[in-house]
DNA sequence: TCTCCATATCTGCTTATCCGTATGAAGGAT
DNA sequence: ATCCTTCATACGGATAAGCAGATATGGAGA
């Protein structure tokens, strides 16, 4: 329990899971345009929630691709979907969809 | 919503909170016999709860007196209920509810 | 093989968090 | 007034987490 909320702790952790959890998968390159952050810094972030389960990953041609380890189980699922029912909301959340809906930033 | 993970990242802080969900209100010493941990710790990580809005004090006698704070909103009411559902299923927790509920640890 | 692009990881640094100990302040009782 | 109990908080140290920037890896295609 103490882990699932140390990954969410953590406002970079968050934007990713809930976009994750919207768009049902991404790439880094993806994300890094959505949140406009650097990729080391989402790499980072997304190698720490895989490590803790809450993500996962394959590969796809050049792209490694993420989403919500679909093995989560009942708690950590129902916590992260209420982070992204509230976070339709937040200002901060609802741009970081924008920009991710705005092209296809898989290039 | 980061603050409020922060908060539940910690698991004296997240012990405080669940035994403050089941039990209404509990002072200082009856969560330290509860948790069998020291003073300070247990303040400390009060006042920290306390500075994130999610418990409140109130002064009786020559006890401080901590609730979950009634004026919480509705999605971390959510989350903190979804933790104390989750705990009924965790040792940790049952044992702290033992051992508080075992005597009168108000003295 | 060589290059390019996406992604991962390493380095060095700063900041946050947590702890135990010790001390301080409030209020009740003697 | 002084003592006791309860609780709060400041200090210093240890550990972990965060960041930016640079470098490394690995697959695809020329």
């Amino acid at each position: 329990m103490v882990n699932l909320f140390k990954m969410l702790s953590d406002e970079t952790r968050l934007r990713c899971l809930v976009l994750l959890s919207e768009q049902n998968e991404l790439c880094v390159c993806e994300l890094m345009y959505a949140l406009d952050l650097p990729q080391s810094k989402i790499s980072r972030h997304l190698a720490n929630l895989k490590t803790n389960g809450l993500v996962s990953q394959r590969r796809e041609q050049q792209w490694v691709i993420y989403s919500i380890n679909p093995k989560l189980n009942n708690f950590d699922k129902d916590i992260i979907n209420k982070c992204v029912a509230k976070a339709k909301d937040i200002t901060l959340f609802q741009d970081d969809i924008k920009r991710l809906i705005s092209t296809d930033n898989r290039s």
